[in-house]
DNA sequence: CGGGGCATTGATTCCGATCAATTTCAGTGG
DNA sequence: CCACTGAAATTGATCGGAATCAATGCCCCG
């Protein structure tokens, strides 16, 4: 209906979805979530590697990340990638192709994914069935990561960065109910250092720091924080969330 | 009503305000306009330095830019100041504290500017008065902006950041039809600085270098820009918008 | 077992931060 | 109208840290 394939529409309805606490079914009556079940698109499950939309694709929906992690990235006119964002379970997509009706930017999955499709027509309806509040909550919430993230790219020190970048993912794993020493880190090290605009090996150095010094443990598709102090001192310039 | 003091409702419509095509406003019969005029509400100028809402208010409302240029910063738990943005007329701002419900930041005047309040109870009244799709370009202007700052900041260079950042002003003051090369920049090198993640000495000697090069002249509270070509150039990187 | 992508570690260079001095300019009062 | 003043901007010199170039190690895959 709205360019993805595959859409499941009606199955899996937002009742049992576990992740309907962070998205835009939060706080309504069983009733409407069977409306809501009817006016949301889930899209099938995206394997990895696999494009949620891409780059010039018409943009006549935003999306919810349901399951899984998805990378957000342009592509300059020069050929350099800009991985734009890391999205995990509950955070809202494909905004920035609304004002031109096109995606300028592509979302794919890090590893098995879903997301449910909100089409900007049926917004009035959600609106109807009482999602509105939780909407408005998801774009403020995307609107203050955003922010938090460029606050976070000002700092020089490569440090910091990844500090504040690490302490943003656990802000937000504890936000959801998740313990936030075990983050979900299924990007690679190429992909970090060009989403914090430092190259790879000196991400890979402060990893190896840290990793020494017992802050945390890397993994293939994880991280354990060890000493989450250690590393909120590294970033103690970001604002708490 | 929803916080701002002095508001001006129903006097100035909308019908005759001079930045109605870059706001919600845009593509509305006039009939529509009039009753647009007692949906929104104009706050009272704000003096140079004065505040549209600071951190902690309460954040019942998001504001258009109507004249003017606006700053909004955060304050870190550790007393820095972070310059998050510098918004023209015609952009939305205040989207951060919808999560929450309070303001994470502060929005400040750096000339005599106004802004217009669209309050979140309003929002299905302006949807059904068929503001709904201007809305929900400014939100995706506003998020496709954030995402090519995003870029810009992770550039390491700082000629890069400095002529990425001035060449978004430049194709967002040519999409609104003025003159691309005479830029309204009345913010201080230290908050440009600042939203840039650079010292201000290095901005100014990226600026000097290029006044003696000629690509630009520097005044004041603007910036006349006599080589667009170098800048673009030395933006390359930036996704054209 | 071998290959290839990915991560780590090392050595050097360069650029932006930092510390410091000077100049420019808007605002103020004589 | 001009001299004074303090903030903002510019210019200079040095230092540190991240980029860069290069090599090695690790692990998943066939």
């Amino acid at each position: 209906m709205n360019g993805i394939t595959g859409l499941l529409r009606g199955k899996d309805g937002c009742a049992i979805c576990p992740t309907r606490k962070l998205c835009a079914a939060r706080a309504m009556t069983s009733e409407a979530l069977d409306a809501l079940t009817h006016t949301i698109d889930t899209s099938a499950p995206l394997k990895r590697g696999e494009a949620l939309y891409r780059a010039g694709d018409r943009a006549d929906a935003w999306y919810i990340v349901r399951s899984g992690v998805m990378k957000t990235l342009t592509v300059t006119p020069d050929g350099e990638e800009h991985v734009t964002g890391f999205h995990y379970a509950g955070e809202i997509i494909g905004l920035e192709g609304t004002a031109t009706g096109g995606h300028e930017e592509s979302a794919v999955a890090l590893e098995a994914a879903t997301a449910c499709a909100l089409t900007l027509e049926s917004l009035p309806e959600l609106w109807a069935l009482g999602a509105g509040p939780a909407i408005l909550s998801l774009i403020g919430e995307r609107d203050r990561t955003l922010s938090l993230l460029r606050i976070n790219m000002s700092q020089s020190r490569a440090e910091m960065r990844i500090a504040g970048y690490l302490k943003l993912l656990m802000d937000r794993t504890a936000r959801q109910g998740y313990d936030p020493t075990c983050l979900a880190m299924p990007m690679s090290r190429t992909d970090l250092a060009n989403h914090l605009g430092l190259t790879l090996e000196c991400v890979s150095r402060v990893l190896s720091k840290w990793r020494k010094a017992g802050v945390l443990e890397t993994g293939r598709n994880s991280m354990q924080i060890r000493q989450p102090d250690e590393l909120a001192t590294a970033a103690y310039h970001l604002a708490a969330a």
